[in-house]
DNA sequence: GACCGATAGTTACAACTGCAACTATTATAG
DNA sequence: CTATAATAGTTGCAGTTGTAACTATCGGTC
């Protein structure tokens, strides 16, 4: 048995959930002013923002490269679809397969929106130097590969 | 105007977006567990745990310390009252404010939590040196200050 | 000591999310 | 060529979460 396992556990110094509060945090400001400005909400943002880099995905593949599930990448196409925002076809190969694309009114959006993101995270990285925005995407990259490798956790192993 | 205004944005570089699939992958794996395991949804098991550092506080306190919202943190007490982990008071200088304290039952839990979420966070920080913690610790602690400071984000506003 | 604004906590309702079932199409086996 | 299994995407339902309205109590003022 750990020597600690009979201390208490701060939360505010446990990792898991200093994570989810900076996300809430972080997410609720971007989220209100995607909405209120943009009228997109985070999952049609993300949506759009991997069809704007590769035209052409289907569905499945968009939800691949969002980590979106593909419930929530078919809501998000069909808000998308009802703000003329993005046109769909399907591949000939295949008439399962959806074909995304943005619109030019999607174009538009997209367009007003990068430099929206690209700020929010500038001033959010403002004041750290070169180094550490490395640290920060090492870090990143690390955690978000080990979270993955430890997947949905062994409830009680003996280590 | 800033010279990369028309460059399109790398969802996978853009650093809220990683933040919130990281938060999205651990908190999934947590949850799961919790869940399963103990019966427990994640707001709960931080009600329960700034209730085991600190035995008396009132509902609003603990939704300071947990950063959730007054609504969440009734619910999450309807829930441990309702399995009797918690035992509620009221304040006599203020009948208003409730006294929240662990039953028996809820350290009980609580001893079989701790040692898991600890077991889940030193996986996932397995692989760090002791100097990557510490710049983990730092960057969190920066960035939620950060993004508090930012807030409701500015719409537009030229920079 | 009755009124009025503020505060603690709960409830009601709407929006969102996730899982599972469903439809349509394709690929494979016999 | 038909039957079966697999895959892309959608829809329905249930549980969760957030916002706003509500109840109860308090503190202060006249």
């Amino acid at each position: 048995m750990p020597k600690d396992a009979r201390r208490r556990l701060r939360l505010d110094e446990f990792v898991p959930y200093r994570l989810s509060v900076l996300t809430n945090t972080v997410s609720a400001a971007i989220a209100g002013a995607y909405a209120e400005r943009f009228g997109l909400s985070i999952p049609e943002w993300r949506v759009l923002a991997v069809l704007a880099l590769e035209p052409g995905l289907s569905a499945a593949t968009v939800a691949e490269r969002t980590a979106m599930d593909k419930v929530a990448v078919s809501r998000a196409v069909s808000g998308l679809l009802r703000t003329r925002r993005l046109v769909r076809g399907f591949a000939n190969a295949d008439r399962r397969r959806s074909v995304l694309r943005l619109s030019a009114a999607g174009e538009q959006v997209y367009w007003r929106v990068v430099p929206f993101a690209r700020r929010y995270e500038r001033r959010l990285l403002a004041d750290l130097t070169r180094t550490e925005r490395g640290q920060l995407d090492a870090l990143l990259a690390h955690l978000q590969a080990r979270a993955l490798a430890l997947g949905p956790v062994i409830p009680d192993e003996t280590e």
